[in-house]
DNA sequence: AGAAAATGAACGAACGTTCATCTACAATGA
DNA sequence: TCATTGTAGATGAACGTTCGTTCATTTTCT
């Protein structure tokens, strides 16, 4: 009762808390890099470990195990898609093709960034649990909302063809993931911006009113 | 020299080699059935003796081991594309536009058939050797070539847009592989007709010149 | 000094692969 | 027709390795 313990303690937390949030983005980073070069069956905690520059013992202090640690990897890339899909919809403005534009520019340029764990999601889902796969499916479908939403508005609003929603959506965001799954094949032809300029380009042209079309002539190109 | 040893050797090394014949198949059966289902990595040779019935060693006499054994399946899908996918685009006619619709139909029907083993290109291509990977690489462009082959005298024909070719073509594939990947999300709401049909109407609507629309009624569908 | 963080040797389980052994069967000779 | 023999086919216990995980111990920090 001569101090006041709790009053010193919580800035202990707080730091520790701190440490501790550092040291699990550090063993996140380095299992991220290796498991999205190699598959995340192919890594062992031990390379993680040694990636990190700390024993396989403590990646368990921060860790359930290895499961844990593919779940966490996966869930990183799903959550850059919720937080800067949504900015660079808002910074697009209001006309609805143009947020369509954007969102898929977007989410792109995310697969980019995050060029090998999207991968992960394909290639690891059979090696997460029951629930793991529920959750990683459930962030992937809410990813997709803020373009089944535009596209929503916009066909209420007249200014995009009356399409399957869910449909286009969908394949948008396939056509994403596709800078991801097949670039090898793409590398050696084209670069990001190409690739997300033509498929903008081709997707629009099924997308706009021919009465339209001339206001987006910068994102229909030459052709289509 | 009394008789003809070569002429009563022959049948016997065809018996044999049909009795290899039907035991490799047996045993990649097996293991294409388990590798769908859980992944090859999370397949143990053993395991897949245990489903084709046999013991584990004698799958090493028939492959050359666990890689071997997940090439062969792969590149058994592959073929099955290249063998449908031509038969189905003669079997259409002359017209590109209905030789394109039936060449993603076909595509998208082998996609069903091997759901799972189309997904293993994604998943495990990481776990295959640089040369086993090259060659996966390989015949995956090669069956590209009936849409590419479609898409570029239709062009040239005047009856489809000017379109990226290259892009074109890809993005179709994508589509048909996304039935695979996606499956989990859409088996609720569509079966494989709607998928395909659906799909095809908004490809062609942004592939088809307006002045032929009326044509192609049948499988632009109500909307787009 | 005491608590929290970090270590890494050790353990058990699982896996791919091998190989000595066994089986089934067709060819041979009487 | 029937025993014999040679061979390709098939077996599965055993081996060596790798990996995820644990925990007694040490280090670091306050």
């Amino acid at each position: 009762m001569s101090s006041t313990p709790l009053a010193e303690k919580d800035p202990h937390e707080a730091a520790r808390l701190t440490r501790a949030q550092r040291r699990s983005e550090q063993l996140l980073g380095a299992a991220a890099r290796l498991m999205e070069r190699d598959g995340s069956q192919a890594v062992s905690m031990q390379a993680v470990a040694e990636e990190a520059g700390v024993s396989v013992g403590l990646i368990y202090r921060y860790f359930g195990g290895k499961e844990d640690l593919l779940l966490a990897v996966i869930v990183d890339v799903l959550e850059a898609f919720a937080e800067r899909v949504p900015q660079a919809v808002e910074a697009a403005g209001g006309d609805p093709v143009e947020r369509l534009a954007a969102a898929f520019r977007a989410y792109c340029e995310v697969i980019d960034q995050h060029r090998h764990a999207a991968v992960l999601t394909y290639r690891e889902s059979k090696s997460l649990s029951e629930e793991g796969r529920r959750r990683i499916m459930e962030m992937e479908v809410a990813t997709s909302e803020p373009l089944r939403t535009i596209l929503r508005e916009g066909v209420e609003a007249g200014e995009l063809l009356d399409v399957d929603v869910d449909l286009v959506s969908y394949d948008l965001l396939l056509l994403a993931h596709g800078w991801a799954l097949k670039h090898w094949y793409f590398e050696r032809t084209l670069v990001l911006d190409d690739y997300v300029a033509r498929q903008t380009a081709l997707a629009l042209s099924a997308l706009v009113p021919p009465r339209r079309r001339r206001s987006y002539r910068h994102l229909l190109g030459q052709a289509g």
